[in-house]
DNA sequence: TTTCGTCAGATAACGCCGTTATCTATGATG
DNA sequence: CATCATAGATAACGGCGTTATCTGACGAAA
């Protein structure tokens, strides 16, 4: 009978090109990377790709996939870190706002505006939602502990948005000269939330404390 | 001598391609837009556009431009009705939000992450400033009318970043199925940032009084 | 009125793209 | 050792953005 792949020649296969795509998309551009670029890379024919995706979208759909989850790690490691609720949701924002700048392709690669609709259960789906989760876990925290006081879903979503919002619009370079630098636009954003959001009894504590 | 392009020539000709491109853009999409495509709509041969533009990108360009002036007209024309200045603002928002989703591929050609920096006094440079000052405006005069108090630009672009991410998320499909309709985020968000201004005065007639 | 120069626009072509059809060589199975 | 399904290469398709080249029409000059 045939020669067939096996699994681990096949996970091995679409990790090479992930990786090669991964590396072409920050080299030259999330829209220049191409099957026949890829493939040259590789020293492979375009059509091998084939073997391993079905198509480009695929490709893309493994690297969103991927972009999630190393988005997810830094948020879960920020959350897993020292101090109190207050400095680790800092530290999430922080992440997040890293993870954008480091990475811009993965970044545009998830949030881009056209994007095929995720199959329901697929590793892309799935990995879309820990990341949601993720973007909601501290607020969540922060509710339970009393800090702030707030519908969590509610309130997580206004936060992402919010960041999501600067930050894209930092990308697109749409903050003109004349608008207040990425930063001040952030903290003030931030705060303004927070506020809104703070328990009494966090408002003596923080409100006060945080500004020493 | 030759038979030269009018001045007026030129003009119609640009129009004519950028309107079977705009329409394109909404029928096809953003992505499936293409110079042989246009120039077959028009029954030209795709050669023909290159007198008229560039290239494909001064196309874009253009049609940025044009959907640029049509989000400041709106955005004009709501601060410009009836009411009070928090009735002007709370139509802003809407113009703002509407413009978004009725006309997706021209808010997608204005956000996009990828965009080639505009050249400095271009036209496109020159609708961006339009719209980026109608996004302050009506903040400015707010904080003039002491109804609210902050730093006008910084407080007009923490609004329109939130505005923006949640309009952005939604777009992209990234609100999922467990995440609040997109209208409750927007409103909590706006309400959110908008007591966190509220001037001492204003304080007590609005906060109170719009809440019946 | 004929010639001529110049430019608008068409035709052809280039190299790239994503994808499919077809071929070839391989190596486990009978 | 012969068979045969398959991995991967080659070739090809239609479409893309863009450039080179050709063609034809018109205003100025003769």
């Amino acid at each position: 009978m045939p020669v067939l792949l096996t699994q681990a020649q096949i996970a091995e296969g679409r990790a090479r090109i992930l990786a090669v795509a991964e590396r072409q998309a920050v080299e030259i551009g999330l829209d220049r990377l191409s099957m026949h670029g890829i493939a040259r890379a590789l020293g492979w024919s375009a059509t091998a790709l084939y073997r391993y995706f079905e198509n480009k979208e695929a490709i893309l759909a493994a690297a969103r996939t991927a972009a999630f989850d190393r988005l997810s790690d830094r948020l879960e490691a920020a959350m897993a870190g020292p101090g109190d609720i207050w400095a680790r949701s800092r530290e999430v924002g922080n992440a997040y706002v890293d993870f954008a700048f480091e990475n811009p392709q993965s970044y545009r690669l998830i949030f881009e505006f056209a994007q095929p609709p995720a199959a329901p259960d697929s590793d892309l789906a799935l990995a879309n939602a820990r990341a949601r989760a993720n973007m909601r876990g501290y607020v969540e925290q922060m509710v339970a502990e009393g800090a702030i006081d707030a519908d969590p879903s509610l309130l997580a979503h206004v936060f992402w948005a919010g960041l999501h919002g600067v930050v894209s619009l930092q990308m697109a370079g749409r903050l003109g000269p004349d608008a207040p630098p990425f930063e001040t636009i952030r903290r003030d954003m931030v705060r303004r939330i927070i506020r809104s959001a703070l328990s009494p009894s966090a408002r003596a504590s923080h409100q006060t404390g945080a500004r020493r």
